[in-house]
RNA sequence: GGGGCUGUAGCUCAGUUCGGUUAGAGUGCCGGUCUGUCACACCGGAGGUCGCGGGUUCGAGUCCCGUCAGCCCCG
């Protein structure tokens, strides 16, 4: 891939490499993602409790939203109609939608996988709906996310080969049917980039197979790798990051899906992964737990009952500038809104700052030795030093 | 002065009719969990001389007597 193909739209830019880490400039119609980067998860076209100018304000570049969820309410044309998601939500930065590959995991009790697609019973009013590949690129296509992801199969964490091969199977005809359909729908513009996801449950070889496949159908800018962090053995995880991250190409983002908490996120980025979604910063949030630099915290502590100073000290979030501790557990024990939204945005802010800081010590080739150091305090104090 | 109702977990109350394992619930308190979001959710723990004192009984939160406290009614 040429530089002048690299900085175009759908784009992955190179600029620096530290041991297998990597620092790029992801190009899209809608920005550009400096990555490392993370990405805050908003499924129904909302990241919960957070606006989108909040979003901005704490330096989230891209955000992800679910075709699935989407499709099923308030319905793919329906946004298309209003203007597309980017101004359906009012975010006009990059967005990157999941096709809903992985709620046939997540949903997995009302839903029946064939090699035709997917039949969802809705499990918002029972509806049966089959969901197809052609169908996800439709979806994805209405909806006009920058980044759209293939329509996978994401088997459990602990299926066993035959299972995980059947998976890779499926994935990659789905895949197929995908950029055929993609081809058709974006023959006249491209402003949106299809990405494929590899998948393999926990055996190396075969997430080499589905890789490989994969590149045998064409050129990709990025790369989904999915079914990881779906309860398989977290050493079973890094086995496969591992192995499989020689055999990405350069030249594409590499997209871990789904992870994760501040460790996984760090570790992967040493492996050679660039970008990252979670909802643990806004699922934990809004269940009272705060991230910081010594581990994870209950807010809703007894600890905190009294505690003047800032959720963590040195915090550029908008709720530490701000808020005590105190008054934080307050809001919680009380059941106020205003503190979903406080932890969701100093949860966030913690991972997208990290990924900043990751990135420009890569850049200064210093990534191993601060990664060390930021780990060793992560957890190294007991639950926590009251500050003061 | 007479009569009635109520006293069980920090709080609000079940359980008392017709006696039967380690007396329950909700809430609060304390703690834990959450990885491409059905989720302000889920899981667990601590906490009670059943107002007090007698009696009956193999066995009493439950039955009997006395007593204290709160509320109500009648004089």
């Amino acid at each position: 891939m040429s530089a002048a193909e690299a900085r175009a739209v759908g784009g992955f830019e190179l600029q620096a490499r530290d041991g297998a880490a990597r620092a790029g400039i992801l190009h899209l119609a809608h920005g550009s993602v400096a990555t490392p980067a993370f990405m805050p998860v908003g499924t129904q076209g909302t990241v919960k409790a957070v606006s989108p100018a909040e979003l901005e304000a704490l330096g989230a570049e891209i955000v992800l939203a679910n075709a699935y969820h989407l499709y099923l309410r308030p319905g793919h044309e329906l946004v298309q109609r209003l203007g597309g998601l980017h101004r359906f939500m009012d975010w006009q930065r990059p967005i990157l939608t999941d096709s809903g590959g992985y709620q046939v995991f997540s949903l997995a009790r009302i839903n029946e996988v064939s090699d035709e697609g997917v039949w969802f019973q809705s499990h918002i009013d029972g509806s049966r709906h089959c969901i197809t590949p052609e169908l996800v690129m439709e979806i994805e296509h209405a909806l006009g996310a920058d980044v759209i992801m293939a329509f996978d199969e994401c088997p459990p964490g602990r299926a066993d080969r035959e299972t995980a091969a059947r998976a890779v199977e499926r994935t990659q005809a789905w895949l197929e049917r995908c950029v055929e359909r993609f081809a058709e729908l974006t023959a006249d513009r491209a402003t949106q980039t299809l990405w494929p996801v590899v998948q393999g449950g926990t055996y190396s070889d075969l997430r080499l197979e589905s890789l490989h496949r994969a590149t045998e159908l064409r050129d990709w800018r990025g790369f989904g790798v999915g079914g990881l962090s779906v309860g398989e053995p977290k050493r079973a995880m890094f086995e496969v990051l591992a192995g499989l991250s020689p055999a990405l190409p350069e030249s594409g983002v590499r997209y871990l899906m789904g992870v994760g908490y501040p460790k996984d996120l760090l570790e992967a980025v040493r492996l050679g992964y660039d970008i990252f979604d979670c909802v643990a910063p806004t699922r934990n949030g809004r269940n009272g737990t705060a991230f910081t630099s010594s581990g994870p915290v209950n807010v809703k502590l007894a600890a905190w009952r009294e505690d003047g100073g800032p959720i963590e000290n040195g915090c550029g979030c908008w709720s530490c500038s701000r808020y005590s501790r105190a008054y934080v557990r307050h809001l919680f024990v009380a059941g106020e809104l205003l503190a979903l939204r406080v932890l969701s945005i100093h949860n966030l802010y913690f991972l997208v700052d990290l990924m900043r800081r990751a990135r420009a010590a890569i850049q200064e080739g210093r990534l191993d030795a601060w990664v060390d150091d930021w780990l060793g305090r992560y957890g190294a104090e007991e639950v926590e030093s009251v500050s003061q």
